[in-house]
DNA sequence: CGTTTGATTGACCTTAGTCAAGAGGCGTGG
DNA sequence: CCACGCCTCTTGACTAAGGTCAATCAAACG
C-alpha cells in the first residue's frame, strides 16, 4: 500500500531572498539591491513540505513556478494505469514547473524527499517584472535553458554502468555548484527512484554501486556515497572504461 | 568515410513573417499586425541549408536561436571520440538554440536532413524586442516549456516497443500541429538516426517496424508510414499491449 | 519487539545488441 | 544505357546485458 499523499502543507515562514543563503545561485542572482526588492514583491512566503507530500500534483491548473530553499524534491509522470515515471530531482537552489508553461497544468507531481521548504513564485506576477527587469527576463531564459539540458543530459547512455556514472557527476556538479563538496553526496532519494529515473531496475543499481564500491571508485555508506577516483568515473560515464 | 559538412551555407532568401505559411505556429502566433512589425524587424533573411549541411555547429558561440521554415533537422551530440547521440528532430515550424542560452555554447550541431530553410533569430534583439511585446515574452516561455516536453517525453519508455511507438505517435502529433496528416508520416531521417534517437540499434528499428506492419498497426513504404491503427499504437506506447 | 521498508545478493530468463549476409535504390562514370 | 559501388534497409543466428523472481538482512518506526 502507497503512503497517502498529503497535500495540505505546511505554515508559511519569512525570510526575504536577501538574507536567503541561495542568494546568488536561485533567481536573483546578478540583480541589484533595488532589483532584489522588486522580486522580492513577487516571491510569496516560503512553504514548509513534509517528505513525501506533494507540492504540486500532477493535472492541476499551472498557476506558480517554485524555487526549492532546502530539501529536495523528485518530479514523476504517472503512466497510463498507475505505474510511476521519475523524471528528474530538484536540489536547493534550482527552480521546477516550467515545464507547465506550455499547457497550463502540471505534467509530474512533484513530490519532498526530505522535510523541506520552497518558494512559490506565480507565473503572471514573474512575467510582469521580467518585463521590467531585463537581467531578470534573461535569467529565467537561462534557467529553462540549464533545465533543458540537464533533461538531455540523463538522456540515452547506452550502458546501465554509464547512466549512473553519469548520474552520479550530474549531482556533484549540482551540489559543488552551490557550494558544498563535490566527492561527498547525500541521496536523499531511495535506489527506487535512482533506478525508475534511469530506465534500470533497483537491484541493478544496487549491484552497480557495489561494483563501483569494489573498484574504490566510490565508498558507500547507506545513502552517503564519497567519489573517491571522479576521472574514472568521468571515464566509466561516456565509456572509456569497462 | 563520412560525408564532410559543408557549413558554407547558401543564399538569403526573403519571406515576411507576414507572408510565411507558418505565422500560425511560429514565433508570431498570435500577434498584432503592428507587433509583426516589430519582430520582423529581428528575423534575418531566411538561410537555405542543403541536405547534409549543419547550421549550427556544436561548441560555436551562442549567438541565434532558429526557426525552422522548410524541411527538417537532427540536433547531435558529440560524446568523447566521436561517437555521436542524436538528442531530437526539429519540424518546419520548430525552433532550436535555446538549450545554448545558459551556457553561450551551442550544445549540438544541427543538420539539415534535406534541403531546408531556417530562420536566424540574434537572441539578444529578441530578448529586446521581447521586453516591449508580452506576448512575445509569454510565446517564448511557452516555447522553451514546450522543448522541455518534448525531450522528456521521448524519455525511458522502458520496452524498444514502447519506445518507437511513442516516436511515431510524437512525430504523427507534431505534424498534425501544422495542418498536415496524423497518420500519414514521411520520415526524413533514416532509421539509423532514429535508433540512435531512441538509444536502440537500427536493426532493431527495422524488426520493429516490419512487426507492427504485419499487425496491421502501419503500413511502411520505405520513409513513408501510414498509421493504420492510432489507438492501438498509443496501446502499445503505454505498454498496454504486447 | 514485531512490522515494514529499503538494500543486497544469487539464479535464471527475456530483450535487444552484435555479427553477418543479402536485397533494393540511386548516382556516377565508362 | 548498363555496370559498378555505395547506401540503406531487412532478416537470421547467436550473445550479452540487464530484468525478474526470490531469499535474506539491516535499519526505521510504531
Amino acid at each position: 500500500m502507497k503512503k497517502p499523499i498529503n497535500t495540505q502543507h505546511g505554515q508559511h515562514c519569512a525570510t526575504t531572498c536577501e538574507h536567503c543563503a541561495l542568494v546568488d545561485i536561485c533567481l536573483p542572482v546578478g540583480l541589484s539591491a533595488e532589483d532584489l526588492v522588486t522580486i522580492e514583491s513577487v516571491v510569496q512566503k516560503s512553504i514548509a513540505v513534509k517528505s513525501g507530500e506533494a507540492i504540486v500534483q500532477a493535472g492541476q491548473h499551472f498557476k506558480s513556478v517554485f524555487a526549492v530553499k532546502s530539501g529536495s524534491f523528485k518530479s514523476t509522470a504517472h503512466t497510463q494505469l498507475g505505474k510511476e515515471q521519475v523524471v528528474g530531482f530538484s536540489l536547493a537552489g534550482e527552480m521546477f514547473g516550467f515545464d507547465a508553461i506550455a499547457s497550463q497544468r502540471y505534467a509530474f507531481s512533484v513530490i519532498a524527499l526530505e522535510d523541506s521548504l520552497v518558494c512559490e513564485l506565480p507565473f503572471s506576477d514573474i512575467l510582469t517584472v521580467a518585463a521590467q527587469v531585463p537581467k531578470l527576463q534573461t535569467h529565467l531564459f537561462v534557467t529553462m535553458s540549464q533545465n533543458l539540458n540537464s533533461m538531455q543530459a540523463i538522456g540515452l547512455q547506452s550502458t546501465a554502468d554509464e547512466r549512473l556514472a553519469n548520474f552520479l557527476l550530474n549531482l556533484s556538479a549540482r551540489l559543488a555548484r552551490r557550494g558544498m563538496s563535490a566527492t561527498q553526496i547525500h541521496l536523499s532519494m531511495p535506489r527506487q527512484d535512482i533506478a525508475n529515473c534511469l530506465g534500470l531496475a533497483t537491484e541493478t543499481i544496487s549491484r552497480l554501486l557495489t561494483k563501483l564500491q569494489k573498484k574504490s571508485v566510490i565508498k558507500i555508506d547507506g545513502r552517503d556515497i564519497l567519489i573517491l577516483d571522479l576521472r574514472l568515473l568521468q571515464k566509466i560515464s561516456c565509456g572509456e572504461v569497462v
